[in-house]
DNA sequence: ATAATGCGTAACTATACGGTTACATGAAGT
DNA sequence: ACTTCATGTAACCGTATAGTTACGCATTAT
């Protein structure tokens, strides 16, 4: 059980992740760990800009570098984004809220047919 | 009902919520819309600094402007949140497995204690 | 009409990226 | 020892960002 409770900077975080190749590279490691190599093949950009994109992203905790050999293996580390989904919580109730008024809107807008086939209506 | 469905850019989304002071803004629209001015007034930059990271925030779609007078309200616009989001959910399942795998081995941890101390081991 | 308010933009500076090519370094084969 | 492989780093370029001060432009007040 890792102990080390380490503070993930929701900047570093955030800037690791604007990046759509990292994205992608971070999504390559979803299927598991890689080496440095195999990773940049994935992409049509240089190897070396690669390696810079797995230098900000050891950077900020979204992956890990392991030595094996004359390799260096890659893997997702999901902790950061943890961080990321609690930060995103006190924003949710934002579009929940809005299901709820458009729900709400919806079966106002149907009570209101029903009542006008009715021949009635109905102002509350 | 809002019609249009806008495609929000991941990138312009998560290099807008990059910056510390972006983010501080969104915060603070969370308790209502409010006038650039005011923004401005809750940090320690310059205005236009301010102006500067409401055109990003805008540009993200993060925020609407709505001029009235010699106003402008800025107010939080929750959608390419939701974005980042589903974006989100594609690794949740890594922390999920990872608190499974804990919950397993706290569990196991529990199971062979009370089996030790019945003088007995259990192995499945 | 003139002044004041609210807010964006221009111009400028410093710093950080994202990409490239060339080079350095360490491990593994021969 | 020499070569090859795997990978990072240095140096360089162009562009974007974050901040500053100075200025421009509506809108409202006098």
């Amino acid at each position: 059980m890792r102990n080390r409770s380490v503070t993930y900077s929701a900047e570093q975080t955030f800037s690791a992740l604007a990046d759509p190749t990292r994205r992608a590279v971070l999504d390559l490691l979803r299927h598991g760990r890689q080496p440095a190599g195999q990773i940049a093949q994935a992409f049509p950009v240089s190897r070396p800009a690669i390696s810079k994109h797995l230098r900000l992203l050891r950077r900020a905790h979204l992956v890990e570098e392991r030595r094996e050999g004359r390799h260096r293996f890659y893997q997702l580390n999901p902790e950061p984004l943890k961080a990321v989904d609690s930060w995103l919580e006190e924003y949710r109730v934002f579009w929940r809220a809005n299901l709820a008024r458009l729900k709400a809107f919806v079966e106002a807008e149907h009570e209101k047919e029903s009542a006008e086939s009715k021949g009635k209506v109905h102002t509350s």
